[in-house]
DNA sequence: AACAACCCTACAGTATACTGCAGGGTTTGA
DNA sequence: TCAAACCCTGCAGTATACTGTAGGGTTGTT
């Protein structure tokens, strides 16, 4: 259980994107009840877990809307087991649309590469 | 040649981006010098290989400054030979990682497929 | 000539995803 | 006890990437 600012640390995600995701429910921390001084919010090994996840979903193009539907499904036991299994696999789905896409984009900058080491650019 | 609509229509782009992208600089059209009456702008061919190239790099996340980068180190013969390549080996590598980060999230999507299955989910 | 269907510029407005205060309370170590 | 270093809420501001609208000209068909 670490506090915002460890959790920040470990993640290298600022605390303010941290507050905001949370709010923006992709993950939440845990309020301490046997501690009445104070409000402050700890969190779990597992929301580390889950912004590496986000941390990579953003790097490759899912908006956070996105990323939501993952966590939901990856977390949230009120869906039914096979409502959750159909949302990961039509995210598996986009993430083999995206793999596709950036070999067509490695293909097209080799060529390009290769014109302009032949001095036939465009 | 085509008018900015038809080349809407080849790449399912609006107007609206089609113009919003050309002010950012990430191609251009060309004016006819023999047609005098109006100020329409022409393009080609190769800007609907740019645009689909655009889709594309967005899809995977890279932003429009990012790839402004690599269409100027495809057509911009104002740097040198060297410059160029360079730029697009930078790229090669990003485009590698993201491929990486994809891979990354598919495990994790099926270790994650695989608890609920058992409900083992967390 | 008239009408639809284009073309242009310019600029305001929106959505997403942060980023940075202000203002105030808590914890911890010297 | 006092200061540094945390914690909280709330809200305004920014960057990126569009998206929409106003206002006006051109082209092509009937």
């Amino acid at each position: 259980m670490k506090l915002i600012s460890q959790l920040s640390k470990e993640t290298g995600i600022p605390v303010g994107t941290i507050r905001f995701y949370e709010k923006a429910g992709l993950f939440s921390g845990v309020k301490k009840q046997d501690v009445t001084t104070n409000n402050y919010v700890y969190y779990d090994q597992d929301v580390v877990e889950k912004i590496r996840f986000i941390k990579m979903a953003k790097a490759v193009g899912f908006t956070l809307a996105e990323i939501r539907e993952v966590v939901d499904a990856w977390y949230k036991k009120q869906f039914t087991k096979n409502a959750r299994l159909r949302v990961l696999d039509k995210k598996l789905v986009q993430l083999d649309e995206k793999i596709a896409e950036l070999k067509a984009m490695k293909k097209q900058i080799a060529i390009c590469k290769d014109n302009i080491a032949n001095d036939r650019s465009t």
